[in-house]
DNA sequence: AATTGACCCAACCGCATCCTC
DNA sequence: GGAGGATGCGGTTGGGTCAAT
């Protein structure tokens, strides 16, 4: 069957922007904002395909974008978010306001991955890179691990305060990293001991669903974490889908990410 | 000064997901 | 419930920049 082509593209520019396109394409969103990004290219004066003015202004253009370098703070939150989340970048750039998917998957590509390399940590996994743990299935459990130890980044601090990694017993360790302490102090989940005996694998991700919340409906992952419309949280109750809610829905018992 | 290679980032591509009919 | 269109996401790549040789 296959895919109708997103756009004609014998007739579209590809490659950089110039900088008059850039100006038409933020006239116009200015004037109409965004959405229905198929027709806005024709309707802009554009000869670009949808996507690639979808990316421009997502990426690039957007005015609430904050640029320069990532701080240490953002960073840590990064590593943390991605042991939870994975390469789950909008999510992951959904915490940090002002930073995007793509900035964030280029920072973490060209600058985390050796940071996290050159601490001894596997960037894919959050273990210690040589164990043969590194490459035995149980992630999530260090990836929960990882969060019980998020207290040197106050931003995420706050976030983590809200989540539901119980925990039947303290962290182990009071040491400040906690990607690299959590870590070394697994079993292995393969071998019939637990991996990690003081974790409670739950994740379900969100603080005690509130009175006006039922439990039984998806959520909002901003929601819960506690980041609520108009923070972090983009999320708008009134557009679902396209650029509103991303739902997911809270894990079934014995379920896994 | 020229060349080479590493690094970085913007942009593209294909697939997944969501939404509407 | 299924088909098709629109949008979003993540992986990958192309090309510019800069330091080392």
């Amino acid at each position: 069957m296959g895919r109708s082509p997103c756009c004609e593209k014998a007739h579209t520019n590809k490659g950089a922007w110039t900088k008059e396109e850039d100006e038409r394409l933020v006239a116009y969103i200015r004037a109409h904002g965004e959405g229905c990004w198929r027709s806005l290219p024709k309707a802009a004066g554009l000869l670009r395909c949808g996507k690639s003015c979808r990316l421009r202004w997502m990426n690039y253009l957007r005015p609430d974008l904050k640029r320069g370098n990532f701080t240490d703070e953002e960073d840590e939150i990064i590593i943390r978010l991605h042991a939870i989340l994975g390469n789950k970048w909008s999510l992951i750039a959904g915490q940090l306001p002002g930073r995007t998917d793509n900035e964030i998957k280029n920072y973490w590509n060209t600058h985390i991955k050796r940071k996290l390399l050159a601490r001894g940590i596997d960037p894919q996994t959050h273990r210690p890179l040589g164990s043969a743990e590194a490459a035995a299935p149980g992630v999530v459990a260090h990836r929960a691990a990882a969060l019980l130890h998020a207290t040197t980044a106050p931003a995420l601090a706050a976030a983590a305060a809200t989540l539901a990694v119980k925990s039947s017993s303290p962290p182990a360790s009071s040491s400040d990293d906690g990607a690299r302490s959590s870590t070394s102090s697994g079993g292995g989940a393969s071998t019939g001991e637990p991996r990690c005996p003081d974790l409670n694998l739950d994740l379900s991700v969100g603080p005690p669903p509130a009175a006006d919340t039922p439990t039984s409906q998806p959520v909002c992952l901003c929601y819960r974490l506690g980041l609520r419309a108009g923070e972090a949280c983009g999320c708008r109750a009134d557009k679902p889908g396209a650029g509103g809610f991303r739902y997911f829905r809270p894990l079934e018992q014995g379920q896994y990410i």
